[in-house]
DNA sequence: TGTACATCAGTGAACGCGCGTTCACTGATGTAC
DNA sequence: TGTACATCAGTGAACGCGCGTTCACTGATGTAC
């Protein structure tokens, strides 16, 4: 086995196992991730890998950053494409985008949206500013179509009380945001995420509906809902 | 430790077995199912379980059944509470049950709704009756309001071609059901799932709004959209 | 140009762990005579 | 009522497996003189 010459290729390895790592879970899922399975496909042993990561969760946290900043680049590069006066057009951007993404990276999407890997507790001081970033697209969009009166959510719940702690955990990682703003999101999310997991896990869209169709349909709904004008 | 009696309490043991199993999964998650875990736990020896179930996945299978009867139940139940002749009665029924099934067993909805145990497969003909019998009532809801015409889904996007086979599945086990009506069907329940999914996942609804009014919203955004008249 | 030394990425053996599953067994219970 | 036997749920030891992690090591490379 050769050995690579002093400080050249330093980041070489690290980066083969980032990818070996994401090879296992496309073919396995990610909850079967382990440092041996990685180390045994690229040919090295086990202990090599502690050269790169400390502990396994180190690894998996490092997955998780780089799959929210595929994500998030995807998301801002989708709104900045569109004019900053036409928020709408935005909303529409963003949410193709976001399926795009998910096609195209369905381990990533599984990896930070999906099942939990078992036993593995993800550092938020760490993972969050990423989390935020990328989630925070939407956020922005609903924000720019509130503050240009185009927002339909007057008749929308409002935030329970004892529930600030949770909102200001965002507003500093994520910046400032209004809270209504931020709770229509969720919804939106919520709706975008249950059609987007489901043609991700079954690698069919449900029952046969042509999948690029019905999502169009999808945020036809939440434009008309949310929208206004 | 005292043996049972020949041929008393048969099936208690095999009760005690799946209960302990449920408590694991609602304590590290259904990942982290183990016999050894169950029998530790019993106070009995992992080979003892092999009285009750073939193999571990036996076990599982039988947990799944459970709950989708359960499931079953509530739905049914929530749709037979309200009189057949008024659907989109029973669509709000049925979508309130919904929840507050998931709320009253989040294990149980974790088990079929959400991560898939590693390295078990569903045996689909010993699973999908129960299955179908759970989720086809919200597929006789929207059937009713289509045999009604109450469903507004004229520009509901077409069936693609060749996934007459997928249909044809459904047909076998869970009866005649109009494509268009299972189609629906299917994109509601994303919705209802998309958020439902993150209240049990997060114990808390998004960021804070009433859990109860954000639900009883998506639900009036579902009858806004689908339902005529 | 040649020699002694420091560096440090990767090795190989070992640790303790938990898992599913098998197997021959044991011993309390029920039954036939 | 008493004895011999069959049943079979549960035991305990063992199997082979894969995992994360530790540790002393080795040996190719780079560097200082």
């Amino acid at each position: 086995m050769p050995r690579l010459r002093h400080n050249e290729q330093p980041a070489d390895l690290q980066d083969a196992i980032k990818s070996t790592a994401w090879k296992q879970i496309t073919e396995s899922g990610a909850t079967s991730l382990s440092l041996r399975g990685i180390a045994r496909e690229l040919g090295i042993t086990a202990p090599a890998i502690y050269n790169y990561f400390q502990r396994r969760d180190d690894l998996v946290t490092a997955l998780i950053i780089d799959a929210y900043t595929s994500f998030g680049d995807w998301q801002i590069n989708a709104r900045d494409a569109v004019p900053q006066d036409n928020p709408a057009g935005r909303m529409t951007a963003i949410g193709l985008a976001y399926r795009n993404w998910a096609r195209t990276h369905p381990q990533r999407y599984q990896l930070i949206f999906g099942t939990p890997i078992p036993g593995y507790v993800a550092p938020l001081e760490k993972v969050f500013p990423f989390a935020a970033r990328s989630l925070g697209v939407l956020v922005s969009v609903v924000e720019a179509l509130r503050a240009a009166g185009q927002l339909n959510a007057d008749d929308f719940p409002k935030v329970a009380v004892g529930y600030e702690a949770a909102f200001s955990t965002w507003k500093n990682y994520g910046g400032e945001a209004d809270v209504l703003s931020l709770s229509v999101a969720v919804l939106i999310w919520s709706h975008v995420h249950g059609l987007v997991s489901l043609e991700i896990a079954n690698n069919q869209p449900p029952f046969g509906i042509n999948g690029d169709a019905l999502y169009l349909y999808e945020l036809a709904l939440i434009n008309k809902q949310f929208i206004r004008g």
